[in-house]
Order: C-alpha cells, then sequence, then structure tokens
DNA sequence: ACTTCATGTAGAATTATTTCTATAAAAAAA
DNA sequence: TTTTTTTATAGAAATAATTCTACATGAAGT
C-alpha cells in the first residue's frame, strides 16, 4: 500500500445500509479513495467488468446468483483484485470453502469496529486477512487430511441413508425401503452425524445444500 | 416534531456495521439528536429501561432472543415510544405479526437509501411507516380472511416453535428455551404439520426456505 | 499372514417424540 | 351477551429414535 495512491473499493452488498456503513469504515480508514456500490449479482459484474477495483467486499447473500460463482467471473475480468468476504453466515461453515474458490479474506458481519477496521487494513496491506479461529481450521484439515468436502468421508451407503433423511424419510421408512431393520438405519444415521460432528437433521440439510 | 427537540433513538442490531450506517443516515436526517446502540436482547432492554427513547430501530434476528418479547417489555418500560422494524427477513410474512405485536412501522433492510430515509422520517412526523404493498395485504387479508402465504396460519408462538425446530433443535430443548413442558412442544410441533399439512421436519424447512 | 480399520448389519436398553385427549383463556362470531 | 373457535398449555399411552454394544466381512497397512 503506497501512499498517496488512489485505491478503488467495490462494495457487493445487497443491504444499501450496510453499505454504507462499509463506505463509511473505508473514508475513516484510508485516504483518497474511490468506491462503489453493487447491490446485486449482475451490477457486481458490470462495476468489475468496467472499473480497476482494488478490493471487492463481497456479501454472500445475494438473491440473484451464488456468490461463488460472482468470484469466479470476477476474479476471471481482474485477477489482481483481492476479495473480501463479508458475510453474516457462519464462517465455520463457509469461510474456507470461499477462501478455496479465490477469496482472500472472510469477515464476520457480527465483527466489532476495530476487527472490522483491522480486516481492511490488512486486506490492503498484506493482501489477506483470516482470523485465528479459520487459521485453525485449515491447519487442522491439512493435519487430519480430512478432505474440505466433508460428505467425501462418508461410505455409498451411508450417502444412500443420508439422502433419505433429508428427504424426510424416517427410521423406519428407510429401514423399509432398504431392506434392512430400523436399528441399522439408527446405526448409519448415527455414523453419519459423527462423521459430520453435527446432531441433527437440519443441519445434515444445510451440509447437503452446502455441499453437493 | 417539533424543531430543536432533542429526539433520542435506539437501533437494535447485532451488526455494528449496520447500526453505523442507520446512525449516519439519522444524523444526516435530523439535527440535535442523541443515538444508542444495542448488539442484543440484553442490551435493548437495559438502555431501554435507563433512557428516555423516542424511536426504537430493531432488527429482528437477535441471536439471544425473540423480538416479539423484547417489544412487548420495551413496550411497558416505554409506552411512548415508537418501534420501527429493520428486517432483511421478509416483510409479506413478518410485518403483519409484528405491526400487531405494537410496531408502529415496518423497514426492509433492502430499502434503497430514499426508502429509508423516508421511513426515519415518517416515523417520527406520524408516528408510523407502512409500504403500500403491506396495506394492500391488510386490505386483503381484511376482505378475503384467507392468509396467502401458508406460514401466516400459524400462530406466534407456532412461527416461535417452528424456527426453533428449523434450527435443529428438539423438543425438549425447545421446551427448555420457552419454559414450557416438552409435551407442549409436542402439540405446537403437531399443529404446525397439521397447518402446512406437512409431516416430518425436511418438509418445514422446505416450507421456510421458500415462504420467507 | 497378521493386524488394524472401515463397513454393513442388529439387538437391548434408554430416551425422545408423537398421538390423543383435555382444559383454561382469549378472540371472534352469532 | 352468549356461543364457538383458536390459542397456549399439559398428561398419559403408544410409538419411534438414539445409544451402546457387538460381530462378521472385506480392504488396507506392516
Amino acid at each position: 500500500m503506497k501512499p498517496n495512491q488512489q485505491y478503488s473499493f467495490l462494495i457487493a452488498d445487497d443491504h444499501s445500509i450496510v453499505r454504507q456503513g462499509v463506505s463509511l469504515l473505508i473514508k475513516e480508514l484510508f485516504f483518497n479513495v474511490k468506491i462503489f456500490h453493487a447491490g446485486s449479482f449482475k451490477e457486481t459484474l458490470k462495476i468489475a467488468s468496467e472499473n480497476k477495483i482494488d478490493l471487492l467486499i463481497l456479501d454472500i447473500n445475494f438473491p440473484d446468483g451464488n456468490s461463488l460463482s460472482i468470484m469466479t467471473e470476477a476474479k476471471a475480468m481482474q485477477p489482481d483484485m483481492k476479495i473480501l468476504i463479508f458475510s453474516a453466515l457462519d464462517e465455520d461453515i463457509y469461510a474456507l470453502r470461499y477462501l478455496n474458490a479465490g477469496a482472500s479474506g472472510y469477515l464476520n458481519k457480527g465483527s466489532n469496529e476495530d476487527e472490522m477496521k483491522q480486516a481492511l487494513k490488512s486486506m490492503m496491506v498484506t493482501g489477506k486477512y483470516i482470523t485465528q479461529n479459520i487459521k485453525d481450521r485449515i491447519l487442522d484439515s491439512y493435519i487430519s487430511k480430512k478432505p474440505i468436502n466433508p460428505l467425501e468421508q462418508l461410505s455409498n451407503r451411508e450417502v444412500e441413508v443420508a439422502r433419505l433423511l433429508i428427504k424426510g424419510f424416517g427410521n423406519l421408512e428407510i429401514a423399509e425401503m432398504l431392506n434392512i431393520k430400523k436399528s441399522t438405519v439408527s446405526t448409519f444415521k448415527n455414523r453419519i452425524f459423527e462423521k459430520l460432528e453435527i446432531d441433527n437433521l437440519a443441519d445434515l440439510i444445510d451440509f447437503f445444500n452446502l455441499y453437493s
């Protein structure tokens, strides 16, 4: 980050109030900035294609498209642009996924002002921002060699059972469909939950929505 | 709204970036204001109990409690305080419920700056803010007495229980959270399923994804 | 070849959930 | 104002799911 150089930011969030807040924060932190606003997937790509952007601050909750593809497309246009994901969603679940897909930082919307300033500064100075929590998780997954996609841990039969569970079938129904005892279904369910480190159906549904 | 009088606002939102944005907006719109911030259910009530507040701008997505009860409790402390709900959740589903429970306005987080300013001005001048859409829906549902959205068939308590169910909590956990017996939770669950004509959690999750 | 680990399978004991029934209170309709 | 309906609540009985344990089989590692 050189002094007296103009930096340009693109704030992509479907809530204008959030964009204004972020905008204010950037202006407090840096001099001579150029700030673009985008309230949708389409706008984000349009602005990114027409302007040089140093940092894209991206919410991953757009109604009109999924952010993994925004990232890929935007990166293709501007390989040097850094991306900071700024999301209300649980970083434990989403951060690694987005970092893998090309983001250089993940900032939680629940963060306080200091953390946000730290994140913005860090993005401009070092080009990245990752919380200790996420660093730990990356290390863990490297050491334990567990796949980034947790569903890969499941055996075929486990996936079969899991798919029926997320369709809303009960243990007994599944047992009948697969011609096994309901206690066996229970065992599979338990092993699925253990492997994914969850303990209820809602989380299993989340997992499948996320990773498949 | 008299000139030169100091008005006090309480912004209750778990995202500090949103509070900052709203704060900025208020300062642009009014002179001589006093602004309080609250990041949680507890803080909101504490501040509302210790300070005279003219307008509470309330997000309805707190991790530590449900906003219907915040409203009731806060209103009990300060009957003259106006409440503007400021939420990312679909107004079609939630607005009527909150207006019924004592809010005087419902502003969507996706609104643009003009709408937000309009809402804030309207709250201070006329004491209320309701979009044309909501007015129409009030009329429609008054005339036909049939809810457009199936989730509107659910009572407040039923929605409360449903939201906990789709987060993955079990009957007993929910019972403890709401201080009722687990059998009561069962009854609510049954009624929810009956009303929505479903019979499992996965479908309930679908319903909420679809209609909210 | 031997051991270890993952997989597919179940039974028994324990817990949790559902179903059915009931009731007081509030709201709406007559 | 009385009657009916909806809402919020719970207990008991019936049913379903979970937990814990176990074991045979095949694959992978040493």
